[in-house]
DNA sequence: CGCCACTTTGAGACGTATCAAGGGGGGTGG
DNA sequence: CCACCCCCCTTGATACGTCTCAAAGTGGCG
């Protein structure tokens, strides 16, 4: 059983659609679960017996073909939801990229709940709308960008994304700490970690952006960098 | 007013959750409207007052860039649902690739029916998560895979859901028609028209699979193909 | 029969992948 | 505290695949 009444995301997350008593119900089918960097929570193709929501860390959500090449299919923030409710098989993997935790729920048991709430299951649905979205607009990115568009569009999707949570809001938005590597960066932009790479440095000598550190970016021209997005 | 109980899609579309009451209630807010081959219902980035199930026919979702470039996001068939609800905004154009006919709702009072009928949004949550997982293998598909890859996934792809709707059941599933031309292929698959064409071509002197006119394919040895496609 | 839109085919340019070495930077152990 | 090592990132040279530009071919329809 889980206190959900002080969960870090209780009014981010779709628990927020709950009242005390039916949090306490939900408390009891959930545990929190601390997911290590680099492991894997579900697997793509397997049964998926858990959903879970993420309390701290990123995760991403892969798919993969029979020779190893991979491609992210979705990030996951704090607050977001993951798993496959009302599905026999998890259609992709989905693996911390940072030390992470989750709160995590047995599907059956989340999927009978959903029924019984329908507010939640609302929550769920404008989130799963959401994340389609966001998916077709990285279709657009993945079939017809270059790779120099390609990065920019990143960059500023990142830059909205992360300083919407945790850090201190505003003024702050140019520069921001990537929570992936240059290898996960080409898998999330259909690349190759070389190419990704180039254009980071192109971006510099350019000065459309400073690289302090192989992690942090600052954005110095926010209007070169939305035309370069196309 | 519409007569919903002798709707073709009645059994198949978000409806099939509603009672006969429900469903006089839902007629009253909705009307017919038929959409001409390549005449467009909701463009993107604008208000979308608007949501719908198709009836008949075959629609494109199609984001695009300033520069003309586009790339089709999603294919919508008979019993689909179109549309954002509880959005303001349409995040990309809705486009008849035929001639088709549309079931069209108000979008906010189909918010407002939808929240007061939840075994009807639960219907809509399940088609947007298969929607979602669909959006996602194409995200593999656009980032990762060749020209060949693509065409084959494709014509496999399409090969189901095209022998799922109206045709005679079964056996005739290696032969079909694509509602699209070679120009659409290109716009789904990331590609442009003339590889497109070239992977046909060759995969056809390969004997994979039989052309016997433009927008007739018949799959020869689905095995080979599905070793192609990755 | 001839027009038109769509498709196929060809030749060449371009961009990204691939293969192969060289740098850092951060963490660990001495 | 320094040095070393390992992993990740960068840089370079080349190959390959897809795009681009151009023109010829095909089928449907008036």
């Amino acid at each position: 059983m889980t206190d959900c009444s002080t969960c870090v995301v209780r009014n981010r997350a779709i628990c927020a659609s709950l009242d005390a008593a039916e949090l306490a119900a939900l408390g009891k089918m959930g545990r929190k679960q601390k997911v290590r960097h680099g492991q894997t929570l579900l697997w793509e193709g397997d049964g998926a017996p858990v959903v879970a929501n993420v309390l701290s860390g990123v995760l991403k959500l892969v798919v993969s073909t029979a020779d190893g090449r991979e491609q992210i299919v979705g990030i996951v923030f704090p607050s977001d939801f993951i798993g496959r409710p009302f599905g026999k098989e998890s259609p992709y993997s989905v693996t911390a990229m940072t030390d992470a935790e989750v709160c995590i729920f047995n599907r059956n048991s989340f999927d009978d709940f959903a029924g019984k709430h329908p507010d939640l299951q609302q929550k769920l649905l404008r989130r799963t709308l959401d994340e389609l979205d966001r998916a077709r607009h990285w279709m657009m990115l993945l079939g017809r960008k270059s790779a120099s568009e390609k990065v920019a569009s990143f960059l500023l999707e990142m830059s909205e994304r992360l300083s919407g949570q945790g850090c201190e809001a505003g003024a702050l938005n140019n520069g921001f700490e990537l929570p992936f590597g240059r290898q996960q960066i080409a898998d999330i932009l259909g690349l190759t970690i070389e190419t990704t790479s180039r254009q980071f440095t192109r971006m510099r000598e350019d000065g459309l952006v400073d690289l302090p550190s192989r992690r942090e970016v600052v954005i110095n021209d926010r209007a070169a960098m939305m035309a370069m997005a196309g």
